[in-house]
DNA sequence: GTTCTGACA
DNA sequence: TGTCAGGA
């Protein structure tokens, strides 16, 4: 593992510069935290410690989440996500992968939004 | 002052 | 989701 792949994964930022790099209110960032999108460590007083990984997984998240896919829709294709990175070798392979979860879900596909 | 959990006019 | 309470 890199040392660029360490650094992205320490637990550093208080979640009022998470909130503002990802334009999400803290309670939006909590409940993902709840509803176990992301998992960030925890300091002193159970303050969370949020990781450039967790701000990029965030970013995705938001994404996802108004593009139309439900809380539960992306926790089952991270869920994925987590056996693939024992697969996929590359970012490209796992992005793919992703990819394609979520194209199976497809709420894009055929059915119809709004 | 900042963050945390739980709760709901 | 916003927002307030009450504590750390």
């Amino acid at each position: 593992m890199s040392e660029k792949e360490l650094r992205r994964e320490m637990a550093v930022l208080p979640i009022s510069v998470v909130r503002e790099l990802t334009g999400l209110s803290d309670r939006q960032i909590r409940y993902y935290d709840q509803q176990g999108l992301i998992t960030p460590k925890r300091g002193a007083g159970k303050q969370r410690r949020y990781s450039l990984n967790d701000v990029d997984r965030l970013l995705e998240i938001a994404d996802y989440l108004d593009a139309g896919y439900t809380i539960s829709e992306i926790r089952e294709v991270e869920h994925k996500q987590i056996i693939r990175r024992q697969q996929a070798s590359s970012d490209a392979a796992l992005r793919n992968a992703l990819q394609d979860e979520f194209l199976k879900i497809g709420r894009f596909g055929n059915q119809s939004h709004f």
